[in-house]
DNA sequence: TATTTATTGTTGCAGTTGCAACGATGTCAA
DNA sequence: TTGACATCGTTGCAACTGCAACAATAAATA
């Protein structure tokens, strides 16, 4: 019998999402932290770098969506992993530029087809409906 | 010039999948922390109790996928906010059955019909893809 | 019954996070 | 030029998190 605070919480979109997400993310990051060590936040700053070449903490908080300080901190922890190379913008010397080092590079080249092969994995699951999923995902993304 | 270590971040289920449920999970839990100040693990206890009744700790744990003393601390400072009631259960005196108190209900009977506007208004972006996505949701779930 | 083993919820601890404040640097206008 | 204002990255702080250890209780076994 349902009465007014009664709810659904499994059926909940934004409850259903971030469960899945948790679980997608989670088991991926069992697989590069048990062979590198970096955490989540460190290697979505790590896979960035590799498409991006040398940026600065404010492009990589503002096209990732993570806090300025989240990135401040764990490009620390890859410098210091020797992963990441920080230097500052000579012509205008409040920004850093972040690149990746040849250690990080050597550790995107390890990383990269595992990532691809999860992701695989994961969307096995989903056939026939890949595409139309996909596409949803992508639309959700851009409007939000 | 793409070479072994560039990385499509921004095309990876996983980034995506985490990106939108962040902002998705975080556009709602602004509406009821300014209004009740519950954080999200709060919000997730006492929506599961409200269509779950009198339920013990482990139960929700392993329901809603959080770890336990993530649970123990929310309703911790559920009971001290009057939301949400502990006692022993008497029959087995290891379990807490955690029931929603008058306030707790009053509160959800606000907080739903916020949730469903918001749920819809996020998936007014999908149409006509939403049955699709939802579907396709789901099954992840399952499968995960 | 007495003893071992399993389960439940809480707590200590170390690491992480978000937010605001800060110092350093750059920009703009008077 | 000088001063007010804006931007960038780092840090302090309090809150939160995950994990392991723990005490209390129950179940199983000898």
């Amino acid at each position: 019998m349902r009465d007014a605070t009664d709810f659904d919480l499994e059926g909940f979109l934004p409850y259903q999402l971030v469960v899945l997400s948790d679980r997608i993310s989670r088991g991926f990051s069992t697989l590069y932290q048990q062979k590198f060590g970096i955490s989540r936040a460190e290697w979505r700053v790590v896979a960035h770098l590799s498409q991006a070449g040398s940026v600065s903490v404010r492009e990589i908080f503002k096209t990732v969506e993570m806090d300025k300080s989240k990135i401040s901190r764990a490009a620390s922890r890859l410098e210091a992993a020797g992963f990441v190379a920080k230097c500052v913008n000579p012509a205008d010397r409040r920004l850093v530029e972040l690149s990746l080092t040849e250690k990080g590079r050597a550790m995107m080249a390890e990383i990269t087809p595992m990532a691809h092969a999860y992701e695989r994995e994961v969307l096995a699951a989903l056939t026939p409906h890949e595409g139309c999923f996909r596409a949803a995902l992508a639309q959700l993304l851009e409007q939000t």
